[in-house]
DNA sequence: CATATGACGACAA
DNA sequence: ATTGTCGCCATAT
């Protein structure tokens, strides 16, 4: 009997499975400082996802109950708060960046301020 | 398979 | 500073 390739191990996530996207970008979230800040590109390209800022917000829907991502210290690129200004989810972030020291001006972060700038030891988590 | 949709981003007026 | 267009790509329908 001809075998066919084992498809189903999960431990070797195919590193470009969505769910390995996902954990790449999770862990890059989880190593932004506190009080720094870093755009939806920049998170993606932490995490080896060229044009990957569609993927890193849609990942932020998608983390695991339990586990404590940073999502509020992810703007746009232009630093400001993507969700809609009359959802309790910007307001939520607001709070959450206002409480670590972040400056939040109508909505909108400085992102020369405040961007997050990794040195290589904060990048060691790609593969 | 065809379209539509976004917690996006770069760029041109 | 604002607005519109287009590119992107995983999901949803």
């Amino acid at each position: 009997m001809p075998r066919l390739p084992d498809t189903s191990d999960v431990s070797r996530p195919d590193p470009s499975s969505t769910a390995a996207r996902y954990e790449r970008i999770w862990r890059v979230i989880e190593a932004i400082p506190v009080g720094s800040v870093a755009s939806y590109g920049q998170v993606a390209e932490l995490a080896g996802i060229a044009r990957g800022a569609r993927q890193v917000a849609r990942s932020l829907r998608h983390v695991p109950d339990g586990r404590s991502v940073p999502w509020f210290r992810v703007l746009r690129a232009d630093g400001r708060i993507a969700m809609a200004k009359s959802t309790a989810g910007y307001r939520r972030q607001r709070t959450h960046l206002l409480s670590e020291g972040v400056v939040v001006n109508d909505g909108r972060v400085s992102m020369r301020v405040y961007r997050w700038a990794p040195r290589s030891d904060e990048i060691l988590l790609r593969f």
